[in-house]
DNA sequence: CTTGTTCTTGCACGTTTGTGCGTGTTTGTG
DNA sequence: CACAAACACGCACAAACGTGCAAGAACAAG
């Protein structure tokens, strides 16, 4: 037997390579009704994942080439994590998207009509949303570095400090009460301090490997972050720490 | 069995190449009446993609469908193009990629270890691209258009002023040896003109269908392409226009 | 183990949508 | 005007759809 969210994975599987699929197919396909497939559709909907159409859906994003090769790390949790973090933008607010997977990942959730205008520096980002004619994207120009698959360099630092987003969605590559938030890279540090100092609220998703851990590059203390979105398997020994540094900690759900 | 979603997408496809549809061939085409064919129109004429006529529908002027709907229709070939005018580039070279689907077939075929410095301002592209360690990247930033899903507007234009490639490969809507170098969009006409103005070399590749075709933006005379990667199956009477013109023709392979 | 809750699934029902066909009208052409 | 092609409109029918409901599985609590 075939878990429900199995057969979900397995029909967007299918529209990522076919960019169509058809009810009655995959009624077939997977021996159930037609009236379960539907309502898996809509549920893909839903999440922007597809376009129902009568007999069946259509694709929506048009660039799952460069997703699938991170598939392999824990993508199940990042996309858990992106839903949960998605869940927190609200209607017309300006967000932007620092770069890293799980921001991705957020990106991929953004539910339609939400009409929000996106800045990002990220390619991969910006190539998720380029399609989508429900919000207005600006993508931050500059050298792409093949690390992080982001524009970079002065000309990226001088196009962020003049943007104010409402909302900043850092990219986390470590978070920890007393050492704060830390980046791998310098540049990368760089980046983040400025965007963050222009940002009305900051938020950002993490993974519990990067809870409580620390690299060499400093970018501010623990709690420029004002939103932390966690895995529902995070300790409550690691909730308490960073609440008490005064972030809001929101438990993605355990789906 | 096709969806009538994809139907209509499909039309709207032809539309956008042919600028003209012929409801009988449709029906032909498609299998079904040509009543149906007559509703599909009246429905694309609602959304003011398209004009009815008598016997079929014209384009109306600025009616480039989305690159979402364009991806479906011909990627084998454009796979195709796309090797060969990638097979043009050479070690070293600064080569600015326009938008367009073609274009991002070239990308994906680029070989490895040509120590190329790649300028876009299609985000496709720059997502194809951003982890090659093998090239520099740099991306122009700006508001995406949704159409094209490529950075337009003034910051755009402003900064492709400043590049100077030596090779430009630049996106076909369509050509004609009188008609010149045409463009659905007009600022997309403008940008293309201004990239022709600083570019050293100007390279293209084009499916059949964009041969001889014409669109209502003009963007030069037709003999600033110097080389024109073409089809195989292009016939010799078109390659002997082009030719007249003062174009290099290069045919793919016919594989 | 039993009970209650929640979630998923299939089925029955009425509704909507897409399609083809027949009829009558309009359009283009000689 | 005559005539054929293209068209609009209404009708009929099947397919796809949404919704409410009940049966069953999964699960937590008692």
């Amino acid at each position: 037997m075939m878990l429900a969210a199995e057969r979900l994975a397995a029909i967007s599987d299918r529209l990522s390579t076919f960019r169509r699929v058809q009810a009655d197919e995959l009624a077939r396909e997977f021996q159930v009704s037609e009236d379960t497939i539907r309502r898996d559709l809509r549920e893909l909907a839903a999440q922007g994942h597809c376009q129902r159409v009568y007999g069946g859906a259509l694709a929506t994003s048009p660039a799952p080439s460069r997703v699938q090769d991170r598939r392999g790390e824990a993508t199940g949790r990042k996309q858990a994590l992106g839903r949960a973090a998605a869940a927190n933008l609200k209607k017309g607010q300006f967000v932007f998207l620092d770069s890293g997977s799980t921001n991705l990942a957020l990106a991929q959730h953004i539910p339609p009509g939400l009409d929000l205008t996106i800045a990002t520096h990220d390619v991969s980002i910006a190539a998720a949303l380029a399609n989508r004619d429900d919000m207005e994207l600006i993508v931050i120009g500059g050298t792409v570095d093949p690390r992080t698959g982001s524009a970079m360099g002065a000309q990226v630092l001088s196009a962020m400090q003049r943007l104010r987003p409402d909302v900043l969605v850092l990219g986390l590559c470590a978070i920890d009460a007393h050492a704060g938030v830390t980046s791998f890279q310098h540049e990368d540090a760089i980046l983040k301090s400025v965007l963050v100092e222009n940002a009305g609220q900051v938020m950002a998703a993490a993974l519990n490997e990067k809870l409580s851990a620390a690299a060499p590059f400093h970018v501010g203390p623990a709690d420029v972050i004002s939103t932390l979105v966690t895995e529902a398997t995070v300790t409550d020994q690691q909730v308490a720490s960073l609440r008490a540094a005064g972030i809001t900690i929101t438990k993605a759900s355990s789906s």
